[in-house]
DNA sequence: GCTTGATTTGACCGTTTGGTCAAAGCAACG
DNA sequence: CGTTGCTTTGACCAAACGGTCAAATCAAGC
């Protein structure tokens, strides 16, 4: 009935391929040129689609890069969420870092897309980001601070702690050219 | 004679008003859309002029923002090269932590810029970088390397040493906006 | 106040951009 | 084979883009 594809469930095999591919695409070029800079033929060309094929299964540029960081968000807060408050302290952080590090190696072009995002002032991923992840963060950070207060770890800010393997693990992605 | 001015000496008061100002427009739109996703018009507006008359001070949008790398880079780089081979290990790398820490606090803007060239990778920075930076860098890397074959300061990779700082002090800035 | 050169701008140009649309191609099923 | 619905595309559009140009404005020395 609606000329547009339903985000949630592809229903063929052709639609599912081809939603892949693009997204695909998308991510390459969105993580190297953000959102302004990124054109809707260069994507459609990095999935080997014309221009208006691509804009049948996604209605706008937009849409593409929403899709994106909507299914980024849950890979990407995976880690965090996993931070278990009756576990042991070091090695439920030494497994945070193992975890973030190996998600910022195996998906640099998500990194990036995220950092490009964060560098405009996150305009598009504000609504998912401060609700979810904020409330995440402020959670986990209050772990990190139950076991400070019960002198199970070294007196740090969670914060800091937690913007500090962030940064340092994402670093590791963003800067991989060099 | 030629009808661009010239890039290292603004004669007049105005010249060097204006460009002054197209500069410090240009950082900020570049350092939050990027090169390609930044706009003429956009960074003219920000500038307090026209279009026409942007384009009478820099022939065109890459010598904007080839300006803005060049001039970066020698305050970028200044931290690094104060490392000291002589003076005492642990000092000489706070300090450095520190200056680092200051420079990205001080110029956010600067550093996000910076970043969205390295997540493009840093085709316009290339030429600059690949020179003088590398070259710093290998430099004091074997400085750090020396230090720890002297027994001065723990064992750890210098280029990961440095690499760390950098990741942490940049995304200090880059993250504020959260 | 007139001249000279620096400065500013409205109008314009060719190209690229995001997006539309009608028509064509295609697969599957009766 | 013919119909039905999914898929693909060439042609097109209005807006935005980087950049040009001739003409207007301005500032300053004579």
């Amino acid at each position: 009935m609606t000329p547009t594809r339903a985000q949630t469930a592809p229903r063929t095999r052709i639609q599912e391929k081809n939603r892949a591919s693009i997204l695909d695409a998308g991510l390459m070029v969105f993580s190297q040129y953000g959102f302004r800079g990124a054109t809707v033929d260069q994507i459609a060309e990095a999935a080997g689609l014309s221009k208006p094929n691509l804009l049948y299964y996604f209605p706008t540029k937009e849409a593409v890069h929403t899709a994106l960081l909507k299914g980024l968000l849950d890979t990407w807060l995976a880690p965090l969420r996993a931070l278990d408050p009756d576990g042991d302290p070091l090695a439920e952080v030494q497994a945070y870092v193992a975890r973030k590090l190996t998600l910022s190696r195996d998906y640099p072009r998500e990194s990036r897309l995220f950092a490009n995002e964060i560098l405009q002032g996150a305009p598009r991923i504000e609504p998912a980001l401060s609700g979810a992840l904020k409330t995440l963060v402020d959670e986990k950070a209050s772990v990190i601070a139950g076991w400070v207060a019960k002198g199970r770890i070294a007196p740090v800010d969670p914060y800091h702690l937690i913007f500090s393997i962030w940064a340092l693990t994402q670093h590791y992605a963003d800067f991989d050219v060099q």
